[in-house]
DNA sequence: ATAATTTCAGTAATCATTACTGTTTTGTTT
DNA sequence: AAACAAAACAGTAATGATTACTGAAATTAT
């Protein structure tokens, strides 16, 4: 059925993709928007949202989706990796441990579906806010 | 400094609860909203969501939180478990497995904040999607 | 260069959720 | 039991993130 459009490089792509690449927070797409508009002063934001969604789609990046009210954030490495969520800033770093493969086992155990995969969000404080409480 | 706003019944609310209880399929608010309104026809969705949302605060109930543009869901089982996503149907169900608490300490190995816990969904396709595939 | 098609900028629309406002319930106090 | 203060309501408007639409500009093959 569906035609396989031929994908055509742009600009503002490139730039986007560039600059999810020099970032290690996982930034939201109104953060991508803020910075690709210095290279690009009239990009649109829907603009921005649409490539995400591309790359996103075509394996080059990945979308971490934190839940309802919060925005979507984006990431360039691509290897899987788990997250934390620090609850007092609310910002988004990656975790140096293993993928646990075999808990998609343990939860299959006693359920009669497929399971392919897990997703884990860990949360608390991170470092910096934990210093900035006892500095009162 | 919050004066301490004391509670109220209110037979819409106990309705929203009522009707929770009743389902094991984690509803979203809007499912709620038509079904509660079969008995208070003049219920608005505002309602149900504050409400909702006020029981998600005296953990009478939980909120799932199943990333940007899908709607909320809420569960009237507070005792900790996970859920399963189906990426079909996108129905969510109880998974019946223990809750993995030693994978906070694997993650906080690494990781120099405080890791509080953590959020699991598991995701695949349901038995009923399965055999619906099969049926070809 | 030209044509065919994608991608763009700009803007409007959508969807879930929250906030606001004047009225109704509820629980308490006489 | 009537009166009062506070909470909750219905109805509606607003918000915020994201997607869809449209005519113009950029990209790639011919």
């Amino acid at each position: 059925m569906s035609a396989a459009t031929t994908l055509k490089r742009s600009r503002q792509r490139d730039a986007i993709l560039a600059f999810l690449k020099t970032r290690k927070d996982h930034p939201t797409a109104d953060t991508v928007y803020m910075s690709v508009r210095e290279e690009f002063p009239n990009i649109s934001l829907g603009t921005v949202y649409r490539n995400l969604t591309l790359l996103t789609d075509l394996g080059m990046i990945q979308k971490l989706s934190m839940g309802a009210g919060v925005p979507d954030r984006f990431d360039a490495t691509i290897v899987p990796h788990y997250h934390f969520v620090c609850t007092e800033c609310g910002n988004v770093m990656d975790l140096d441990m293993n993928t646990m493969e075999e808990v998609n086992r343990i939860a299959g155990a006693g359920f009669d579906g497929y399971i392919a995969g897990h997703v884990t969000y860990f949360y608390g404080q991170c470092n910096h806010c934990l210093n900035a409480k006892n500095n009162c």
